[in-house]
DNA sequence: GTTGAGCGTT
C-alpha cells in the first residue's frame, strides 16, 4: 500500500531493474515500458505453484498479486514474443541501410482508445525512441478522436520496432502501420512519368506562408517559385532548380511547422484523370501509381 | 452522451 519499488527483468536469470510504484501501490505499465520499451505486461514465478503467473493489468495499470509486490522478480511480457524477433529485424533494417532506404515516414496509429490524446501518444511512443510528430485524428465539429493517429520516429530502427510489434496504448490494442499514402512511393515505375521540377505539397495548414514554404524548401534545393491557392485549399505547389531535387523528394512526408505534409508529382494542370477514379479504393498498383500523381482535388476551374 | 475498421478536414 505504499510507494516502493518493484523489481523487474526481461528474464528470470537476468539483472533485475528497480521500476517505481505508485504511492497506492500500483505500478503503471508506462513505468515498465519506460524502461523496456514495447513491454506489454509483467509476469512471475509463483513460489506456491512455481508456475509463471501473469500480473492484473487494467487499463495500463498494474495490481500486485496480493498485498504487496513483495520481493519477487517480475519479468516483462511482450507482444507475441517479439523480443527474438527483433534481432532478425535489425538485420534487415541494416541491409535497407546499406542501400541508403532508411527514410522514415509518418505511421498511422489504428485503434486508439477515445480519450487518447497527443501527449499519451507522445509519452507511449517516446519509450522507443526519438518521437518528432503525433498526431490525433478528432471529429472538426465535436473533437472527438477518430481513433487512429500519427506518429513520426526521428530514428528508422525505432520506426521498424513500432512497426513490428502491437502496441497497448491506454488500455487497447493498436496497430502502427505505414499509412497507404507511402504505399506508392514503393512503385519507382521503369517508365519514368515526368521530371517535373515542381512538386505539390499536400496536407498544407493555413499558417504556412510562401516565404515559411520557400525557406523550408531551400534546405533541398535552389526554389525558383511558390505558389498558394487562394482561397485556402490545404496544398501548394514549390518547384526547384533542378528537376532531381523535385524527384527526389516525391512521396515524402515533410514535417513543417509541427505539420506533416506530403510531396508527390504536380500534374499538368489540365489533367482530370482524378475525376475518373473519385472512388477508388486503393488497392491496385498500376491504378493507384496513377491516382498518386491526382489524387488531390483540383480546383474546377483547371478542368 | 453512441462506435472499433480504417488512411491524414478543405
Amino acid at each position: 500500500m505504499t510507494e516502493c519499488y518493484i523489481r523487474v527483468a526481461e528474464d528470470e536469470n537476468e539483472e533485475p531493474m528497480e521500476i517505481p510504484s505508485e504511492e497506492d501501490g500500483t505500478v503503471l505499465l508506462s513505468s515498465v515500458a519506460a524502461q523496456f520499451p514495447g513491454a506489454c505486461g509483467l509476469r512471475y514465478r509463483s513460489p506456491v505453484s512455481q508456475c509463471m503467473r501473469g500480473v492484473r493489468l487494467v487499463e495500463g495499470v498494474l495490481h500486485a498479486p496480493e498485498s504487496d509486490w513483495g520481493n519477487l522478480v517480475y519479468v516483462v511480457n511482450y507482444p507475441k514474443d517479439n523480443k527474438r524477433k527483433m534481432d532478425e529485424m535489425d538485420a534487415a533494417s541494416a541491409v535497407k541501410i546499406k542501400r541508403g532506404v532508411q527514410k522514415t515516414s509518418d505511421l498511422i496509429v489504428l485503434g486508439l482508445p477515445w480519450k487518447t490524446t497527443e501527449q499519451d501518444l507522445k509519452d507511449y511512443f517516446s519509450t522507443f525512441g526519438e518521437v518528432i510528430m503525433v498526431q490525433v485524428k478528432r471529429d472538426a465539429k465535436t473533437g472527438n478522436s477518430k481513433g487512429f493517429g500519427f506518429v513520426r520516429f526521428t530514428d528508422y530502427e525505432t520506426q521498424m520496432k513500432a512497426i513490428s510489434q502491437r502496441h497497448m496504448i491506454d488500455g487497447r490494442w493498436c496497430d502502427c502501420k505505414l499509412p497507404n499514402s507511402r504505399y506508392f512511393l514503393e512503385q519507382a515505375g521503369p517508365d519514368e512519368p515526368m521530371r517535373s521540377r515542381k512538386v505539390f505539397v499536400g496536407r498544407c495548414t493555413e499558417d504556412m506562408s510562401a516565404d515559411e514554404l520557400r525557406q523550408f524548401f531551400m534546405q533541398y534545393g535552389e526554389v525558383t517559385d511558390v505558389f498558394i491557392p487562394k482561397p485556402f485549399r490545404a496544398f501548394a505547389f514549390v518547384t526547384f532548380a533542378d528537376d532531381q531535387v523535385a524527384q527526389s523528394l516525391c512521396g515524402e512526408d515533410l514535417i513543417i511547422k509541427g505539420t506533416s505534409v506530403h510531396i508527390s508529382n504536380a500534374e499538368p494542370k489540365h489533367n482530370n484523370i482524378h475525376h475518373l477514379f473519385s472512388n477508388f479504393p486503393g488497392r491496385s498498383p498500376s491504378l493507384a501509381a496513377m491516382l498518386e500523381r491526382s489524387q488531390y482535388p483540383f480546383p474546377s476551374s483547371h478542368v
